[in-house]
DNA sequence: GTCTATAACTAGATAGAC
DNA sequence: GTCTATCTAGTTATAGAC
């Protein structure tokens, strides 16, 4: 596994590390091919054209990501939780641009729409892991059954992807806007440590909210993986 | 005024209609000029370069969708009445790509990073909008000055910026994630609702929530217009 | 004020040498 | 399996004609 893996493995890190810095609107053939010091022409050979190669470093690098920060979301016990370990990944993969890698593809599927299933097998690998989470933090509470989780976890990271755009035009507004979610984390603490009574006066008023629907069938993209 | 600013206009319009219908990749000076039946060289004339008119019209067609908007969300009073909107909004926007535009140049602003004043603007009407729909949504709800209003405009732009890009990869997906902001229109609905003795209750805890801080400083780049 | 012609460069992709 | 050389097409931008 010397020889051809270690190309691969060299283009697949370059071409993630040069859409994270400078946008998927710079990420050539050559310039990606200079950047894992490597000659051009080994993109197609390897993988046949650089959409392809593009696609590839996309699920690659959600693996990754999800990956670094696995186990920091299998500690997420609470809403408050989550919004502290998103905070934490928003600076972590902030100055690397790792999040925003994902960004950047989304918005290359309009030119490129062959891209569309290698992305949304990535967003599939965040979804999933916020979904996880998202139950475990619901379970027990008296939100449980009303939320919808599956969609918002659909939600959530679409909303998380955008914010990671926007800290590249504006930084201080993506930090209001995250700032913001701790004072809902606050919101939601409160009516999750209602006493007994008013959180079974809640949970008779719930009652009246629609539930969620069953899933539907995904998006025919996603479906592989 | 003929002459100059029919070109202008032309070049402005069919600037937004390329990069809504095949993204930022494709808005080439060739591309656009091409769409406004214009010669290319036009675009140098009165813009100066193709990042310059980018921006123009980044300004131009956030002005425009809030206009075509602004109508329906004075009218809402609810946060059900908000994500409503929210959904009319995206059906309405979805088809033409309106408000991916942002997303697209968001997504540009890391190899153009001249833009980033342009589609702070851009993202700031809309962030205004937003923000007074908030405040009066939760003026007299017990929700009132616990929830960082300012902040939630941001982090609701960004999110839905990030919705309308993860439509043209997983449409599925992203209607998923709409339907469920509607269980949460319901949840908030309940809360809203209570009883004026639940409701003093809840005001009470609610207290124990650390209040959202003065706003700070704003972008560097959304502070001229 | 408007446009043509063109320069200088970069893109993706391939054929064929080694 | 790897790389050089090369082709075609598309890119921004400008100089100068009208």
């Amino acid at each position: 596994m010397s020889g051809k893996n270690a190309t691969r493995e060299r283009l697949l890190d370059a071409t993630l590390v040069t859409v994270a810095e400078h946008g998927v609107a710079k990420a050539s053939a050559r310039t990606i091919a200079a950047r894992a010091e490597v000659n051009p022409a080994l993109i197609f050979y390897h993988f046949g054209s650089v959409e392809d190669l593009l696609g590839a470093a996309c699920r690659r690098g959600a693996e990754q990501r999800v990956a670094t920060h696995r186990a920091a979301l299998h500690e997420v016990e609470s809403f408050s939780d989550l919004v502290d370990v998103a905070r934490r990944i928003h600076v972590t993969e902030r100055e690397a641009g790792h999040v925003a890698v994902l960004g950047q593809l989304l918005a290359g599927t309009r030119s490129h729409e062959a891209l569309a299933g290698a992305i949304s097998d990535g967003l599939g690998v965040w979804v999933q892991e916020v979904e996880a989470v998202l139950h475990r933090v619901f379970s027990g509470t008296v939100l449980s059954g009303v939320v919808d989780v599956p969609g918002l976890a659909h939600a959530m990271s679409a909303a998380f992807i955008g914010l990671e755009l926007y800290e590249g035009a504006a930084p201080r507004g993506a930090e209001r806007a995250l700032a913001s979610l701790e004072s809902l984390a606050g919101i939601i603490a409160v009516i999750d440590d209602l006493g007994p009574l008013e959180r079974r006066v809640l949970e008779r008023r719930l009652r009246s909210v629609p539930r969620p629907g069953p899933a539907g069938p995904p998006d025919p993209a996603e479906g592989g993986a």
